[in-house]
DNA sequence: GCCGCTATAATGTCTAGACATTACTGAGCC
DNA sequence: GGCTCAGTAATGTCTAGACATTATAGCGGC
């Protein structure tokens, strides 16, 4: 715990500890903020941010008149990474290779492809991520020229389009679907695996404001990936 | 938008909202602490409150002397939900059906059981849950009895371990693996597959502190069950 | 016993200051 | 030019109040 301890955080970092150890449960009704104020020697308004603190973090409930309450559901989620495939296959030892199957500039044809870009163009590619040589996943991506329309000048043919769109589109929100699916015969070809082999299926949906910005598909060889999620509810985790 | 608009509130949804459309884009300074306190004509410490709420939801960032600025990576993550597998079927509007397979408590023996526990006991569970009658899932696992001692009057016949424990036991920490891989034939069979189908399998490992709780295998016919994960940084959502 | 009203105990929000802390900026010196 | 140092502009934290809001608990009437 680097950061200088204030008052507040130090009030703050109390009651967390009391409530992930267990020792103040789910439901548990909290000193209320008098009493903390007596207990810190501090003004009502300093333990009252320490709370709200805890509050936004989801460790607290607070009702007027009733009190403060830990939390029923220490929420369940997790936060996960957004895979950039070039840097997971880096980070794991093997070498990258990016092999382009097809690009094309053209005006959106399918009903999800109309979901990305209704009248503008859009970007279509299908490559091939390399691990020491071998496949790794396979990804089929449209972006939306209105939204990026520098897009149009990179070749992808170096630097995946994933990687790409990291460093140079700003996005607010994104969606994300997972499913196990079996591999067809196109995908398992390319793939170098047999037609029907387990795959992990990822679809994400990216956009910013109202702008559509991308839409990928990629689908991993089953034996090959596991995606990994961490959890921490304490600290919804920036530093 | 529910929430009775104190003015604080009104604040940080402006400048969310500028941040997220884009207007004001990563690295951009936001106007000083005066200046926005003589534009909504407020005291300092209103503004400053709407600010740190930003921080915390990743938004901003603050350098004394330096000003506020619109953080770098409206960082990369998803907040994937949890499933709880009872509460998910329910929402599917389907009836929810639980039937236990097994239920031990013995002493650990494979190395994955030893590492929840090394020397007390353990309760090992494999139970199908069910959506309107057909299997939905598959689950092995084991509970800690040492970290959860309530565990061992618990049947499981009607609640599901999961749901039950979601409820009874806080965790601090979690740590999720998801593959995609083919069922083996006892898998399949319990699931009315054919062997071979491609299943979502989901491992999780949950501790409080330092004491391990419990462990979990889950495994979901591919074509019936798909992760969402919904992203948006300006809410790191609880109601 | 049951219902409805009222007093009140708790949080929610805000103010107008104070002093602390930090790091940027510019002036002055070499 | 480049270095050092001091002034200062910004955030960080805190205070001691004020009034608003709301759900609860308890009382009184029926």
């Amino acid at each position: 715990m680097a950061k200088p301890a204030s008052l507040q955080r130090q009030i703050r970092a109390d009651i967390e500890k009391k409530i992930l150890s267990g020792a103040w449960a789910p439901g548990y009704r909290i000193p209320i903020e008098h009493e903390l104020m007596a207990r810190y020697g501090c003004a009502r308004m300093t333990v009252s941010q320490a709370l709200s603190s805890l509050v936004q973090a989801g460790l607290l409930i607070r009702r007027k008149r009733g009190g403060s309450f830990v939390a029923e559901q220490h929420f369940q989620s997790l936060v996960l990474a957004i895979p950039d495939i070039r840097a997971d296959i880096i980070a794991r030892g093997a070498a990258y290779g990016l092999k382009l199957l097809s690009r094309e500039i053209r005006q959106p044809k399918s009903e999800a492809e109309k979901w990305l870009a209704r009248d503008g163009k859009i970007i279509a590619l299908e490559c091939l991520h390399l691990a020491n040589g071998s496949p790794f996943a396979l990804e089929h991506r449209l972006i939306n020229l209105k939204s990026v329309p520098e897009a149009a000048k990179v070749e992808f043919s170096e630097e995946p389009p994933g990687s790409w769109l990291l460093g140079h589109v700003a996005w607010s929100q994104a969606e994300n679907r997972i499913t196990a699916l079996a591999a067809d015969r196109t995908s398992a070809k390319l793939l170098n695996l047999d037609a029907g082999t387990a795959c992990l299926c990822m679809e994400r949906r990216t956009w910013r404001g109202d702008a559509r910005i991308t839409q990928v598909r990629q689908l991993f060889p089953g034996h090959l990936f596991e995606l990994l999620a961490k959890f921490n509810p304490a600290t919804p985790a920036r530093s």
